[in-house]
RNA sequence: UGGGGCGUCGCCAAGCGGUAAGGCAACGGAUUUUGAUUCCGUCAUUCGGAGGUUCGAUCCCUCCCGCCCCAG
């Protein structure tokens, strides 16, 4: 019966014996299918374990159903661990597209079974529904009503994946998690360090910034190494069910490609239409919600002007989407919050501080998109936990809700320092706005110093940034993520 | 009602006798394990309508329709 099955694997445990779950422990394993060319391919590409000392470990390997993750399993399984295929149920696209039997999750759930069933290891798959919704959707209906554009496989990960799933996988007697993910984890002296991942056009760091130490600690990534193309070739000799799958991509959780509907099925009649404003003042039209939109955006607007125009700013508040043209969005500086490290953080600003002391500002690389090579920054840490990022150059269409991850380096490889998300950008054209409306109220009001961050002496750049807002949200506040 | 001006793709707009530029928008695709951006492709057998001149008219002429400005 399936209950011995799951005490062989875990041992009774009342969050596994609670939640929705299957195994397909029939299958039986053979060493003789995995050649000794694969072995030796995959050897030097071993994954770094909490203790490598001790060669057999427990695995749990969070199992999607791609063909990422079904590698990872099947290398780790190949190297002589005691593998766990563990497969999350987060979401019901049956519901979600209110048809009976259309079910994508329940498709990826099945083609996960079919591999462990191949592999011979043991799968459970776990409802993780309720905390998905709650961890993870529902802020990113949240995110998009306030006016910001979400990353929801962040969370997913650090709440979900290395959180909830790590810390059940732990209290059950594994070892470590491990994942499909591009990621690579490196041990230095000792301690554990997120890099790149070797395959710089897949590498997925961007997504993992909000990893803890903690959690790294107990993770194991076996494609770090790897690229997508040997990827696929171990998926064709280990002969995976799932070896001709495309890849996913898009939001998981989003059925029907218009992550609006998420959004209208989660908050009922929060989506209203609203104007769109460009920036000089003018009406230029309506738009049916401000969560169709991100800032950067340029398609969708249906406003014919004589140049092309993006959306420059989300005012949620007043239900308004801002165009303007390409200018506007050049960005220099990013304050962030929610500030996450993985290396080492320069120390912190100390409130009351005079001047500005040599350590306290920090030059790194950083990435704002996914699908970018890191670019040079400065990086200014409050002491609060949040941090003012100046970006060498200037960055176009960055949206308020996104990441900011650093980098040690520009290297393919470089090592994760950690990242936060994007509270507020700032450009030129904001700080001539900001001055505008300063001198048209200045006889009314007083500037919005920040004192208690200890600012002193910072460059001028940095000073300005932090000398006052557009809104009533002081900086301090936007600082440390309120 | 007189006088003047203008009507070219959904919007803007070039062409002013030789067989319809371009921009914006839209749509499709590529790219992408977030949203965007970007790139590629498609998009007026027809120039407000009807006649006329001409080998040939969006371009010249006539009338009609519509809009704008000025004067009553």
């Amino acid at each position: 019966m399936h209950n011995a099955c799951i005490r062989t694997a875990f041992g009774p445990h009342p969050q596994v014996t609670q939640a929705f779950w299957s195994c397909s422990c029939s299958g039986h394993y053979s060493h003789a299918f995995f050649t000794s060319a694969s072995l030796q391919a995959f050897e030097p590409n071993a994954p770094a374990f909490p203790s490598p000392s001790a060669p057999r470990r427990r695995v749990v390997v969070a199992m999607s159903g791609g063909v990422d993750s079904s590698v990872a399993a099947a290398l780790l399984k190949q190297d002589g661990h005691d593998v766990i295929g563990v497969t999350l149920q987060l979401y019901d696209h049956g519901e979600a597209t209110r048809r009976k039997g259309s079910c994508c999750a329940g498709q990826d759930i099945h083609d996960a079974r079919r591999v462990a069933d191949h592999l011979g290891i043991p799968h459970y798959v776990l409802d993780y529904e309720q905390r998905f919704r709650t961890a993870v959707m529902q802020s990113f209906a949240d995110s998009y009503l306030a006016g910001e554009t979400p990353i929801p496989c962040v969370g997913c990960n650090s709440q979900i994946k290395f959180k909830e799933l790590l810390e059940t996988a732990l209290e059950l007697g594994a070892d470590c998690l491990a994942t499909g993910h591009y990621i690579a984890r490196r041990d230095l002296n000792g301690v554990p360090q997120l890099c790149r991942a070797a395959d710089t056009a897949r590498d997925q760091s961007y997504f993992l910034f909000a990893t803890t130490r903690a959690q790294l600690a107990r993770l194991c990534f076996p494609l770090g190494s790897m690229h997508k193309s040997e990827v696929r070739a171990f998926a064709v000799k280990f002969a995976l069910p799932v070896a001709d799958k495309p890849d996913s991509q898009d939001i998981c959780f989003v059925p029907t490609g218009r992550y609006t509907d998420v959004i209208e099925r989660l908050k009922p009649g929060a989506i209203e239409s609203g104007l769109i404003v460009h920036v000089d003042g003018r009406v230029l039209g309506r738009h049916e919600g401000i969560v169709n939109f991100t800032v950067g955006q340029r398609r969708g607007l249906k406003i014919a002007a004589t140049e092309p125009l993006f959306v420059v700013r989300l005012d949620a508040a007043d239900n308004r989407v801002i165009v303007g043209p390409r200018e506007h969005l050049l960005k220099t500086e990013l304050v962030l919050r929610h500030v996450n490290w993985l290396g080492d953080p320069p120390a912190p600003r100390r409130e009351a501080t005079s001047s500005l002391e040599e350590g306290q500002s920090m030059e790194i690389f950083v990435r704002i998109r996914s699908s970018q090579a890191p670019r040079s920054a400065t990086l200014l840490l409050a002491s609060d936990g949040g941090a003012l990022v100046e970006l060498h150059g200037g960055e176009y269409g960055v949206a308020a809700g996104q990441a900011c991850v650093f980098y040690e380096d520009a290297a393919d490889q470089a090592r994760v320092l950690g990242g936060g998300w994007i509270a507020q950008a700032r450009g030129t054209a904001d700080r001539e706005t900001l001055r505008e409306n300063r001198e048209n109220r200045e006889k009314r009001e007083t500037p919005c110093g920040l004192p208690s961050i200890g600012i002193g002496d910072a460059p001028s750049t940095l000073t300005s940034a932090l000398t006052c807002t557009e809104t009533s949200t002081s900086s301090r506040e936007l600082i440390s993520g309120r």
